[in-house]
RNA sequence: GGCUCGGUAGCUCAGUCGGUAGAGCAAAGGACUGAAAAUCCUUGUGUCGGCGGUUCGAUUCCGUCCCGAGCCA
Protein backbone atom coordinates (compact mmCIF):
# COMPACT_ATOMS: atom_id res chain seq x y z
CA UNK A 1 0.00 0.00 0.00
CA UNK A 2 1.02 3.70 -0.69
CA UNK A 3 2.73 5.08 2.30
CA UNK A 4 1.91 8.23 1.48
CA UNK A 5 -1.99 7.60 0.53
CA UNK A 6 -4.31 7.64 3.63
CA UNK A 7 -5.90 4.39 4.59
CA UNK A 8 -9.56 3.93 4.67
CA UNK A 9 -11.50 4.58 7.11
CA UNK A 10 -13.69 1.11 8.88
CA UNK A 11 -15.36 0.30 11.50
CA UNK A 12 -15.71 -2.82 13.15
CA UNK A 13 -17.85 -4.69 15.76
CA UNK A 14 -17.14 -7.74 17.00
CA UNK A 15 -18.78 -10.09 20.21
CA UNK A 16 -19.64 -13.48 21.10
CA UNK A 17 -22.73 -15.00 19.56
CA UNK A 18 -25.97 -13.90 21.22
CA UNK A 19 -24.64 -10.80 22.83
CA UNK A 20 -26.89 -8.30 20.69
CA UNK A 21 -24.49 -7.13 17.75
CA UNK A 22 -26.69 -7.24 15.21
CA UNK A 23 -29.49 -4.94 16.81
CA UNK A 24 -26.68 -2.54 18.11
CA UNK A 25 -25.08 -2.27 14.42
CA UNK A 26 -27.73 -0.82 12.70
CA UNK A 27 -28.08 2.17 14.81
CA UNK A 28 -24.09 2.79 14.52
CA UNK A 29 -24.37 2.31 10.86
CA UNK A 30 -27.00 4.80 10.55
CA UNK A 31 -25.58 7.06 12.77
CA UNK A 32 -22.25 7.04 11.03
CA UNK A 33 -23.85 6.77 7.40
CA UNK A 34 -22.46 3.07 6.73
CA UNK A 35 -22.74 0.04 4.88
CA UNK A 36 -22.27 -2.99 7.11
CA UNK A 37 -20.31 -5.99 5.80
CA UNK A 38 -21.01 -9.68 7.30
CA UNK A 39 -17.87 -11.04 9.09
CA UNK A 40 -19.50 -14.16 9.72
CA UNK A 41 -18.84 -17.45 8.35
CA UNK A 42 -21.94 -19.22 8.13
CA UNK A 43 -24.42 -15.87 7.17
CA UNK A 44 -22.77 -16.80 3.21
CA UNK A 45 -24.80 -19.72 3.00
CA UNK A 46 -28.56 -19.00 1.33
CA UNK A 47 -31.52 -20.83 3.20
CA UNK A 48 -29.57 -20.89 6.10
CA UNK A 49 -31.20 -17.77 7.94
CA UNK A 50 -32.52 -19.19 11.40
CA UNK A 51 -30.02 -21.43 12.34
CA UNK A 52 -27.31 -18.89 11.61
CA UNK A 53 -29.66 -15.83 13.14
CA UNK A 54 -29.41 -13.76 10.51
CA UNK A 55 -30.79 -10.50 10.00
CA UNK A 56 -34.22 -9.73 8.17
CA UNK A 57 -34.78 -7.45 5.46
CA UNK A 58 -37.12 -5.94 7.63
CA UNK A 59 -34.94 -5.68 10.59
CA UNK A 60 -32.21 -3.45 7.87
CA UNK A 61 -33.92 -0.43 8.45
CA UNK A 62 -32.35 0.71 4.87
CA UNK A 63 -28.60 -0.15 5.68
CA UNK A 64 -26.73 -1.51 2.71
CA UNK A 65 -25.66 -5.49 3.62
CA UNK A 66 -23.10 -7.47 2.07
CA UNK A 67 -21.67 -10.37 1.91
CA UNK A 68 -24.87 -12.72 3.05
CA UNK A 69 -26.27 -15.19 0.84
CA UNK A 70 -23.52 -15.88 -1.11
CA UNK A 71 -23.33 -19.23 -1.37
CA UNK A 72 -25.44 -22.19 -2.17
CA UNK A 73 -25.22 -24.49 1.36
CA UNK A 74 -23.45 -27.01 -1.52
CA UNK A 75 -20.59 -24.62 -2.12
CA UNK A 76 -17.21 -23.62 -0.19
CA UNK A 77 -16.14 -21.05 0.59
CA UNK A 78 -12.55 -19.88 2.56
CA UNK A 79 -10.63 -17.03 4.46
CA UNK A 80 -8.94 -15.87 1.56
CA UNK A 81 -11.91 -15.74 -0.65
CA UNK A 82 -13.46 -13.64 2.43
CA UNK A 83 -10.70 -11.30 2.76
CA UNK A 84 -10.77 -10.67 -1.55
CA UNK A 85 -14.38 -10.25 -1.51
CA UNK A 86 -14.18 -7.74 1.78
CA UNK A 87 -11.04 -6.17 0.52
CA UNK A 88 -12.98 -5.45 -2.66
CA UNK A 89 -16.24 -4.29 -0.62
CA UNK A 90 -14.07 -1.98 1.20
CA UNK A 91 -12.67 -0.25 -1.73
CA UNK A 92 -16.53 0.23 -3.27
CA UNK A 93 -17.97 1.68 -0.32
CA UNK A 94 -15.47 3.93 0.26
CA UNK A 95 -15.52 4.99 -3.22
CA UNK A 96 -18.98 6.06 -2.97
CA UNK A 97 -18.50 8.07 0.07
CA UNK A 98 -20.09 5.52 2.79
CA UNK A 99 -18.30 3.70 5.71
CA UNK A 100 -17.28 0.02 6.10
CA UNK A 101 -18.70 -1.61 8.49
CA UNK A 102 -17.80 -5.36 9.41
CA UNK A 103 -20.44 -6.77 12.07
CA UNK A 104 -19.33 -10.42 12.70
CA UNK A 105 -18.07 -13.14 14.68
CA UNK A 106 -15.96 -15.34 12.94
CA UNK A 107 -12.31 -14.10 14.01
CA UNK A 108 -9.93 -15.86 11.54
CA UNK A 109 -11.92 -14.48 9.21
CA UNK A 110 -11.83 -10.33 10.45
CA UNK A 111 -8.36 -10.60 11.55
CA UNK A 112 -7.43 -11.99 8.02
CA UNK A 113 -9.09 -8.76 6.93
CA UNK A 114 -7.67 -6.34 9.27
CA UNK A 115 -4.27 -7.43 8.96
CA UNK A 116 -2.21 -8.38 5.83
CA UNK A 117 -2.54 -12.05 6.18
CA UNK A 118 -0.70 -13.52 3.31
CA UNK A 119 -2.68 -16.87 2.06
CA UNK A 120 -0.57 -19.15 -0.28
CA UNK A 121 -1.51 -19.42 -4.34
CA UNK A 122 -2.51 -22.84 -3.45
CA UNK A 123 -6.23 -23.09 -2.25
CA UNK A 124 -5.74 -26.69 -1.50
CA UNK A 125 -5.20 -30.31 -3.49
CA UNK A 126 -8.22 -32.40 -2.85
CA UNK A 127 -6.24 -35.73 -3.98
CA UNK A 128 -3.10 -34.51 -1.88
CA UNK A 129 -5.49 -34.24 1.22
CA UNK A 130 -7.06 -37.30 0.94
CA UNK A 131 -3.86 -39.18 0.75
CA UNK A 132 -2.90 -37.38 3.64
CA UNK A 133 -6.29 -37.96 5.43
CA UNK A 134 -5.59 -41.71 5.33
CA UNK A 135 -2.19 -41.80 6.51
CA UNK A 136 -3.74 -40.44 9.76
CA UNK A 137 -6.75 -42.59 10.09
CA UNK A 138 -4.37 -45.15 9.82
CA UNK A 139 -2.42 -44.04 12.45
CA UNK A 140 0.05 -42.28 10.97
CA UNK A 141 -0.33 -38.73 12.36
CA UNK A 142 2.76 -39.08 14.59
CA UNK A 143 4.43 -39.94 10.30
CA UNK A 144 2.91 -36.73 8.94
CA UNK A 145 4.28 -34.55 12.57
CA UNK A 146 7.55 -35.66 11.77
CA UNK A 147 7.54 -34.94 8.04
CA UNK A 148 6.59 -31.32 9.04
CA UNK A 149 9.04 -30.70 11.26
CA UNK A 150 11.45 -31.70 8.73
CA UNK A 151 10.07 -29.33 6.02
CA UNK A 152 8.91 -26.14 8.17
CA UNK A 153 10.00 -26.41 11.70
CA UNK A 154 8.59 -23.52 12.55
CA UNK A 155 5.08 -23.96 11.47
CA UNK A 156 5.45 -27.42 13.62
CA UNK A 157 6.20 -25.45 16.86
CA UNK A 158 2.89 -23.95 16.25
CA UNK A 159 0.87 -26.82 15.48
CA UNK A 160 0.07 -29.59 18.12
CA UNK A 161 0.55 -32.74 16.73
CA UNK A 162 -2.76 -34.58 17.13
CA UNK A 163 -4.18 -31.06 15.13
CA UNK A 164 -4.72 -33.29 11.66
CA UNK A 165 -6.60 -30.45 9.88
CA UNK A 166 -3.80 -27.82 10.47
CA UNK A 167 -1.50 -30.15 10.17
CA UNK A 168 -2.57 -31.64 6.54
CA UNK A 169 -3.11 -27.78 5.33
CA UNK A 170 0.73 -26.98 6.53
CA UNK A 171 2.08 -29.76 4.38
CA UNK A 172 -0.29 -29.47 1.85
CA UNK A 173 1.02 -25.81 1.29
CA UNK A 174 4.13 -27.72 0.83
CA UNK A 175 3.36 -29.43 -1.63
CA UNK A 176 2.03 -27.56 -4.08
CA UNK A 177 3.87 -24.37 -4.10
CA UNK A 178 7.04 -25.27 -3.06
CA UNK A 179 7.28 -23.02 -0.19
CA UNK A 180 6.51 -23.28 3.73
CA UNK A 181 3.45 -21.85 5.75
CA UNK A 182 6.05 -20.27 8.17
CA UNK A 183 7.63 -18.85 4.41
CA UNK A 184 4.46 -16.90 3.62
CA UNK A 185 3.54 -15.52 7.12
CA UNK A 186 7.15 -13.63 7.39
CA UNK A 187 6.07 -12.03 4.12
CA UNK A 188 3.25 -10.21 5.45
CA UNK A 189 3.23 -6.66 7.23
CA UNK A 190 2.68 -6.61 10.80
CA UNK A 191 0.26 -3.54 11.12
CA UNK A 192 -3.16 -2.82 10.68
CA UNK A 193 -4.30 -2.21 7.14
CA UNK A 194 -7.26 0.23 7.42
CA UNK A 195 -7.44 3.16 9.54
CA UNK A 196 -10.00 1.15 12.27
CA UNK A 197 -12.40 1.36 15.41
CA UNK A 198 -12.52 -2.36 16.06
CA UNK A 199 -15.35 -2.19 19.14
CA UNK A 200 -16.02 -5.41 21.04
CA UNK A 201 -19.51 -6.07 23.18
CA UNK A 202 -18.87 -8.20 26.41
CA UNK A 203 -21.89 -9.50 28.88
CA UNK A 204 -21.44 -11.49 32.11
CA UNK A 205 -20.65 -15.02 31.35
CA UNK A 206 -23.79 -16.23 33.10
CA UNK A 207 -25.88 -13.59 31.47
CA UNK A 208 -24.47 -14.87 27.67
CA UNK A 209 -25.25 -18.15 28.28
CA UNK A 210 -28.86 -17.57 29.01
CA UNK A 211 -29.24 -15.67 26.22
CA UNK A 212 -27.96 -18.34 24.08
CA UNK A 213 -30.28 -20.85 25.34
CA UNK A 214 -32.82 -18.84 25.32
CA UNK A 215 -32.19 -17.93 21.31
CA UNK A 216 -32.00 -21.70 21.24
CA UNK A 217 -35.41 -22.08 22.08
CA UNK A 218 -36.65 -19.04 19.85
CA UNK A 219 -34.88 -20.33 16.47
CA UNK A 220 -36.92 -23.54 17.67
CA UNK A 221 -40.11 -21.93 17.57
CA UNK A 222 -39.37 -19.66 14.58
CA UNK A 223 -38.82 -22.91 12.17
CA UNK A 224 -35.33 -24.02 12.62
CA UNK A 225 -36.32 -28.23 12.92
CA UNK A 226 -38.38 -26.93 8.88
CA UNK A 227 -35.36 -25.40 7.53
CA UNK A 228 -32.58 -28.09 8.57
CA UNK A 229 -35.32 -30.26 7.42
CA UNK A 230 -34.92 -28.55 3.53
CA UNK A 231 -31.31 -28.85 3.56
CA UNK A 232 -31.63 -32.53 4.75
CA UNK A 233 -34.19 -33.19 2.45
CA UNK A 234 -32.34 -31.83 -0.73
CA UNK A 235 -29.47 -34.44 0.22
CA UNK A 236 -26.48 -31.87 1.54
CA UNK A 237 -24.76 -33.50 3.66
CA UNK A 238 -20.93 -33.67 4.69
CA UNK A 239 -20.45 -30.25 3.66
CA UNK A 240 -18.71 -27.11 5.66
CA UNK A 241 -22.57 -25.30 5.39
CA UNK A 242 -24.29 -28.17 7.54
CA UNK A 243 -21.36 -29.02 9.99
CA UNK A 244 -22.72 -25.49 11.42
CA UNK A 245 -23.92 -25.04 14.88
CA UNK A 246 -27.64 -25.53 14.70
CA UNK A 247 -27.45 -27.87 11.44
CA UNK A 248 -25.01 -30.35 12.60
CA UNK A 249 -27.10 -31.30 15.56
CA UNK A 250 -30.31 -31.45 14.49
CA UNK A 251 -28.89 -33.28 11.27
CA UNK A 252 -28.41 -36.26 14.38
CA UNK A 253 -31.60 -36.14 14.68
CA UNK A 254 -32.85 -36.25 11.35
CA UNK A 255 -30.19 -39.32 11.04
CA UNK A 256 -32.24 -41.36 14.25
CA UNK A 257 -28.81 -40.89 16.21
CA UNK A 258 -30.34 -38.81 18.89
CA UNK A 259 -33.55 -37.71 20.10
CA UNK A 260 -34.52 -33.97 19.67
CA UNK A 261 -34.11 -33.14 22.85
CA UNK A 262 -30.86 -34.49 23.06
CA UNK A 263 -30.50 -32.56 19.62
CA UNK A 264 -31.69 -28.94 21.41
CA UNK A 265 -29.13 -29.73 23.89
CA UNK A 266 -25.93 -30.45 22.12
CA UNK A 267 -27.12 -27.71 19.99
CA UNK A 268 -27.38 -25.56 23.33
CA UNK A 269 -24.14 -26.57 24.26
CA UNK A 270 -21.87 -26.21 21.35
CA UNK A 271 -23.32 -22.51 21.10
CA UNK A 272 -21.74 -22.12 24.45
CA UNK A 273 -18.57 -23.28 23.84
CA UNK A 274 -18.47 -21.45 21.05
CA UNK A 275 -19.24 -18.39 22.38
CA UNK A 276 -16.33 -19.05 24.86
CA UNK A 277 -13.59 -19.59 21.84
CA UNK A 278 -15.03 -16.54 20.15
CA UNK A 279 -14.04 -14.70 23.32
CA UNK A 280 -10.73 -16.12 23.58
CA UNK A 281 -9.73 -14.95 20.17
CA UNK A 282 -11.02 -11.61 20.40
CA UNK A 283 -9.07 -10.99 23.57
CA UNK A 284 -6.05 -12.32 22.46
CA UNK A 285 -5.77 -11.75 18.91
CA UNK A 286 -7.10 -8.48 18.43
CA UNK A 287 -6.76 -4.99 20.10
CA UNK A 288 -10.56 -4.60 20.93
CA UNK A 289 -12.06 -1.49 22.56
CA UNK A 290 -14.70 -3.97 25.11
CA UNK A 291 -17.92 -2.46 26.15
CA UNK A 292 -19.91 -4.21 28.68
CA UNK A 293 -23.75 -4.56 27.90
CA UNK A 294 -25.00 -6.87 31.08
CA UNK A 295 -27.08 -4.27 32.15
CA UNK A 296 -29.98 -3.87 29.93
CA UNK A 297 -30.76 -0.81 31.63
CA UNK A 298 -27.98 1.22 30.51
CA UNK A 299 -28.01 -0.10 26.87
CA UNK A 300 -28.61 3.43 25.30
CA UNK A 301 -25.56 4.97 27.43
CA UNK A 302 -23.61 1.90 25.95
CA UNK A 303 -24.70 3.02 22.54
CA UNK A 304 -23.26 6.04 22.98
CA UNK A 305 -20.16 5.31 24.36
CA UNK A 306 -19.84 3.31 21.29
CA UNK A 307 -20.60 6.00 18.92
CA UNK A 308 -18.31 8.64 20.67
CA UNK A 309 -15.28 5.81 20.22
CA UNK A 310 -15.75 5.15 16.86
CA UNK A 311 -16.26 9.06 16.04
CA UNK A 312 -13.06 9.65 18.29
CA UNK A 313 -10.97 6.83 16.42
CA UNK A 314 -11.87 7.64 12.99
CA UNK A 315 -11.86 11.74 13.77
CA UNK A 316 -16.00 12.04 12.66
CA UNK A 317 -18.72 13.61 13.23
CA UNK A 318 -22.08 11.12 14.00
CA UNK A 319 -24.93 12.47 11.82
CA UNK A 320 -27.48 12.71 14.90
C1' G B 1 -45.17 -43.95 63.68
C1' G B 2 -41.83 -48.55 62.42
C1' C B 3 -38.35 -50.75 59.02
C1' U B 4 -34.99 -50.48 54.75
C1' C B 5 -31.97 -47.83 51.41
C1' G B 6 -29.73 -43.33 50.22
C1' G B 7 -27.52 -37.86 51.22
C1' U B 8 -19.74 -37.16 48.55
C1' A B 9 -17.81 -31.66 42.77
C1' G B 10 -22.87 -27.61 39.19
C1' C B 11 -25.23 -32.88 37.68
C1' U B 12 -24.95 -38.53 37.71
C1' C B 13 -22.30 -41.48 40.73
C1' A B 14 -17.59 -44.34 42.48
C1' G B 15 -14.47 -44.72 46.78
C1' U B 16 -11.87 -44.56 51.44
C1' C B 17 -11.04 -52.57 55.71
C1' G B 18 -10.12 -44.93 59.94
C1' G B 19 -4.63 -41.11 57.67
C1' U B 20 -9.66 -35.01 54.79
C1' A B 21 -11.18 -38.01 48.07
C1' G B 22 -12.04 -39.46 41.90
C1' A B 23 -14.61 -40.76 37.08
C1' G B 24 -18.00 -39.16 33.27
C1' C B 25 -20.73 -35.01 31.86
C1' A B 26 -21.25 -29.77 32.62
C1' A B 27 -17.60 -25.77 33.37
C1' A B 28 -12.96 -22.67 33.06
C1' G B 29 -8.44 -21.24 30.41
C1' G B 30 -5.55 -21.52 25.90
C1' A B 31 -3.89 -22.33 20.53
C1' C B 32 -5.31 -20.94 15.65
C1' U B 33 -2.87 -17.79 8.40
C1' G B 34 -7.25 -21.11 2.09
C1' A B 35 -12.56 -26.45 6.31
C1' A B 36 -12.53 -21.58 11.54
C1' A B 37 -19.96 -22.11 13.80
C1' A B 38 -13.93 -26.09 11.87
C1' U B 39 -9.82 -28.43 14.37
C1' C B 40 -6.84 -29.07 18.62
C1' C B 41 -4.44 -28.55 23.84
C1' U B 42 -4.59 -27.86 29.31
C1' U B 43 -7.20 -27.68 34.19
C1' G B 44 -9.60 -27.80 38.67
C1' U B 45 -13.99 -27.68 40.80
C1' G B 46 -15.51 -30.35 47.70
C1' U B 47 -17.28 -27.92 55.46
C1' C B 48 -17.73 -36.06 51.88
C1' G B 49 -26.14 -33.64 55.14
C1' G B 50 -25.95 -31.22 60.69
C1' C B 51 -24.47 -32.02 65.78
C1' G B 52 -22.20 -35.11 69.31
C1' G B 53 -19.22 -39.73 70.74
C1' U B 54 -15.03 -43.25 70.25
C1' U B 55 -9.96 -42.36 68.41
C1' C B 56 -3.45 -39.53 68.10
C1' G B 57 -6.70 -38.83 63.83
C1' A B 58 -13.63 -39.67 61.42
C1' U B 59 -15.99 -38.36 55.09
C1' U B 60 -15.34 -43.66 56.70
C1' C B 61 -17.17 -46.69 63.04
C1' C B 62 -21.26 -45.50 66.86
C1' G B 63 -25.45 -42.33 68.56
C1' U B 64 -28.80 -38.65 67.36
C1' C B 65 -31.25 -35.11 64.37
C1' C B 66 -32.60 -33.21 59.42
C1' C B 67 -33.77 -34.30 54.18
C1' G B 68 -35.27 -37.80 50.06
C1' A B 69 -37.10 -42.65 48.11
C1' G B 70 -39.44 -47.32 49.04
C1' C B 71 -42.04 -50.88 52.09
C1' C B 72 -45.15 -51.85 56.47
C1' A B 73 -48.79 -49.78 59.80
Amino acid sequence: MNPLKEKQKLIVLVGPTAVGKTKLSIEIAKTFNAEIISGDSMQIYRGMDIGTAKIQPCEMDGVPHHLLDIRDPDEPFSVAEFQSLVRQKISEISNRGALPFIVGGTGLYIQSVLYDYQFSESPGDPLYRQQLEKIASGGGTADLYEKLKTIDPESAENIHPHNIRRLIRALEIFHSTGKTMSEYQQEQNKGLMYDTALAGLAMERELLYTRINKRVDLMLQEGLLEEVMSLHQRGIRDVQSVKAIGYKEIYQYLDGLVTLEEAIEHLKKNSRNYAKRQLTWFRNKMDVRWFDMTAEGEHLKKTAEIIQFIAGMLHLKSNT
